[in-house]
DNA sequence: GTTGGTTTGTTGCAATTGCAACAGTTTGAT
DNA sequence: ATCAAACTGTTGCAATTGCAACAAACCAAC
């Protein structure tokens, strides 16, 4: 596995590489490699540090009391997780973080971030300012999550998906970054009630499939 | 309708009241007034400005392509809204926000907030710091209610709602801030559905209600 | 290649939920 | 105080969805 180009990691656009390796010392961050199925944060503990994935892709999970647990989110290479956890003031997490692959992490501390820098380096402002951009872009996808949720129908639930997948996606060919079963519990739906209405979908011609990779007609 | 106390703000948490006008000035706010269904901000509107609740209450709605609106949040006085949008590099809203009562808001310069003041005002770097609290605060209360979305069933998504307002509010007697109908929209339900269901859980003796006040058994 | 474990597709049946229509209640404006 | 409009509760019926159980396909490890 290949870690991500640190370039084209959204939090530090606009910092030049020359001065990366200074940064990533001023703000303590180290790496972590975890296994398949290895969870990263477990739901209760204290998030100082932002996570960023620099190859492998990790999962937000929630689970309830009576042991159902549902996919809240995912997170790839290049992306954020946790920050939301450890810029706020209490830092407690209230999801549980794991790796669905061999995944690396980048761990940044956060207070290091949102407090201006003692040495007031100038790549320390630019670094907060993408921050914010994230964050909310960050709140951004979560409500349109929500908007995917609040969907009165499992058919409805999968074409406002596939959409926001297309939006991402350039091509004609949207490939879904989640297995049927994963999906699944994303929407939070039953699985082969989801086949079901994926396959009435295809009868009726208005998506076709193949395995994860999905058209809209 | 009297305004919030402004030490009452958690965006200004931790700035000296002698400071704030000063602030208020630096950071280009205004205050705008909103009568009931106003809206304050449509859909794909560029949002270059945080709102902050003074008095009133405002509901984030989302209408999709069918004509069904959703209701996918809202925000009481001393909250914030917006946030997202403006600190965002991409500053178009997805979403509409609607007065739902008489409201006053303070709108405040996004960028003043996000970019280090030129005049480098000590408070600066506190609200800036205050303003990451809080979108950290916001993305949690999108996964929050995301959680609540996900389960299977209205009992189990009136459940896992009524506990949250629970965990918010100390009493005993939990206050709803949402109507029945809008409760249902809320969550995305049919309303006579839960109307029905919500009769069974009494019934059942697992809650009790008179109007808007929920008691947990 | 073989084997065991996981994932995916299929289908009948039961249960929940949405829908529609209507009646009773509350609210707000004049 | 009156009236209209919006909100809430109720119920029968239809439709979607969840569930369970099983077969087929796929994957990974040896």
């Amino acid at each position: 596995m290949k870690e991500i180009n640190y370039n084209d990691i959204p939090l530090f656009e606009g910092i030049h590489p020359d001065n990366l390796n200074k940064l990533l010392i001023c703000i303590n961050s180290f790496k972590k490699d975890f296994e398949k199925g290895e969870t990263i944060i477990m739901e209760k503990d204290k998030v100082p540090y932002i996570g960023i994935v620099l190859f492998g892709n990790v999962h937000l999970l929630k689970e309830d009391i009576w042991g159902n647990s549902s996919l809240l989110s995912y997170v790839g290479p290049g992306e954020l997780f946790g920050e939301n956890f450890a810029v706020s003031v209490e830092q407690e997490s209230s999801v549980t973080f794991v790796a669905v692959e061999k995944t690396r992490v980048l761990f940044l501390a956060a207070s290091k971030i949102i407090h201006t820098c003692e040495n007031a380096c100038s790549f320390h402002a630019r670094i907060a300012e993408n921050m914010f951009h994230l964050l909310g872009q960050k709140s951004i996808s979560y409500m349109n999550k929500l908007e995917i949720m609040s969907k009165e129908s499992i058919r409805r639930k999968l074409m406002a998906y596939i959409s926001t997948l297309a939006q991402q996606q350039k091509s004609k060919y949207i490939k879904a970054p989640l297995s049927r079963t994963q999906l699944a519990d994303y929407l939070s739906i039953n699985r082969s009630a989801m086949t079901r209405e994926l396959g009435k979908m295809r009868d009726e011609g208005i998506i076709d499939f193949d395995r994860n990779t999905f058209v809209i007609k």
